[in-house]
DNA sequence: CGCCGTTCGCTAACGGCGTTCACCAATCTA
DNA sequence: TAGATTGGTGAACGCCGTTAGCGAACGGCG
């Protein structure tokens, strides 16, 4: 927690903040195609080489904006959380993945940096560490813990671990290990099915997947949150959103 | 109809088809990521700017070799579908589900081609014309023939028009217009929910989405289907595949 | 056959990209 | 104050998509 003391500390620090708020700008102004290194040396007012002294490649520093991206959003989702009065888990998690939608759709450049497959889907490397993984860790345990607590407040039917086949229990078994509580591993399987039903819907929704039938997907996307609120047993708290 | 007669009709048809051959060669070999002008020339055995003979740009070349892969995929899908005996939509259905999803992992790199957010789900404008548009359609016709063959063989529960809120039923309304047959609006809302869940799940597989969790979603992808061949009141049909 | 326009390949070049290098001035440390 | 470290520079390399101009091969025609 040592400060800036020295005036080049103070310097480095103040020119760090300026490179990662220069980059936002340029992703959002032109799109993750145009998030150039020369673009955001640009923007900051310093020479493309300069930008080696603060992240040794530009991979690193699109690394570091992505970090940034997922605390920005994760602050959102858990304001947004926090904010459900009487706070009851289900109210929370329907309005955590509304927020979810909405922030997807007004940050559509953000979101294809965070979600989209540059690179980084078709080559399965992705590492485990460095801070763009952790803060996704962090993104995706605001879900998990919203799911966790509707079912610790009140189980909702599972497939019982019999019911689930081998190899996908193992993994289940893998992953529920990693995780502060321990669930039924039906509780996992459950989760997966209804990340995979509204994440993977607001992807397909941003990224104009679904356009051939859809401008809209606002109705889709309630429907499938009225379906999983349905299997969570918590149709009750699925308030429509005013809008 | 008219085929090559010159020799030089004949020697630009060849070149068409090696540079074709050499994109999707280079595709495979260096990823979405590494489908370079310059290297598919090199690939070819000829220098940069003599492509631009037979394409307007690097754009309009990937964009033949996407309508081509669309094209290779409907006829896997249409095979895998035909070879079933005997022919019971909802088998048809399944197995072309099944089929798309090993496709997909087979063909990773072609597969972010087509379905990844390389520069067109960001800024989407992706123009509803070109070759890439119309080979495109084919594949969601695929789909879509088959899941109104199930329908129409033997109709499963939709909603009621008055239940889908009044914006959805346009948009549904205007996409259905679009399609050969008529069927209930709620057809079509059934339809794109166990799409969603089918090729958002595939999506999110192959582009590592769910790698925090699962290596191998098959049986994720199993249990979904399950799920949706119950919506569709088919889940006799839904044999599980001998891998 | 020879002529002429078209086709198709080449080289050279432009601007943009990420990245490395040598150099220099400002800054901190002893 | 001397020396080391830091943070900037311009020049350069090899990649990219793309354009311009040139020359050779080819096709249709008198």
């Amino acid at each position: 927690m040592a400060g800036p003391v020295n005036r080049r500390e103070r310097a480095r620090a103040d020119t760090l903040r300026d490179i990662r708020g220069a980059a936002r700008r340029v992703l959002v102004e032109h799109g993750v195609e145009g998030l150039a290194l020369r673009a955001i040396a640009r923007e900051v007012g310093l020479t493309p080489p300069a930008l080696y002294r603060y992240f040794a490649s530009r991979e690193e520093l699109v690394e570091r904006v992505v970090a940034d991206l997922y605390d920005e959003l994760c602050d959102r989702l858990e304001e947004a959380r926090d904010a459900v009065a009487p706070p009851r888990p289900g109210v929370q998690l329907m309005t955590a993945a509304r927020t979810f939608r909405r922030w997807a759709i007004d940050h559509p450049a953000e979101f294809g940096l965070l979600f989209g497959n540059a690179a980084d889907g078709v080559v399965p490397e992705k590492a485990d560490d460095g801070p763009a993984a952790a803060a996704g860790r962090r993104f995706g345990g605001v879900f998990a813990a919203l799911m966790a607590a509707v079912y610790l407040q009140q189980p909702f039917p599972v497939p019982a671990d019999g019911d689930l086949d081998e190899r996908y229990r193992d993994q289940l078994r893998a992953w529920c290990a990693k995780l502060p509580v321990e669930l039924p591993l039906g509780v996992m399987a459950v989760f997966l099915s209804s990340w995979v039903r509204l994440y993977g819907l607001v992807c397909m929704e941003v990224f104009g997947h679904l356009r051939f039938a859809l401008d809209d997907a606002a109705s889709l996307f309630e429907a499938e949150m009225h379906d999983v609120a349905v299997r969570l047993g918590i149709e009750a708290d699925l308030v429509h959103p005013e809008e």
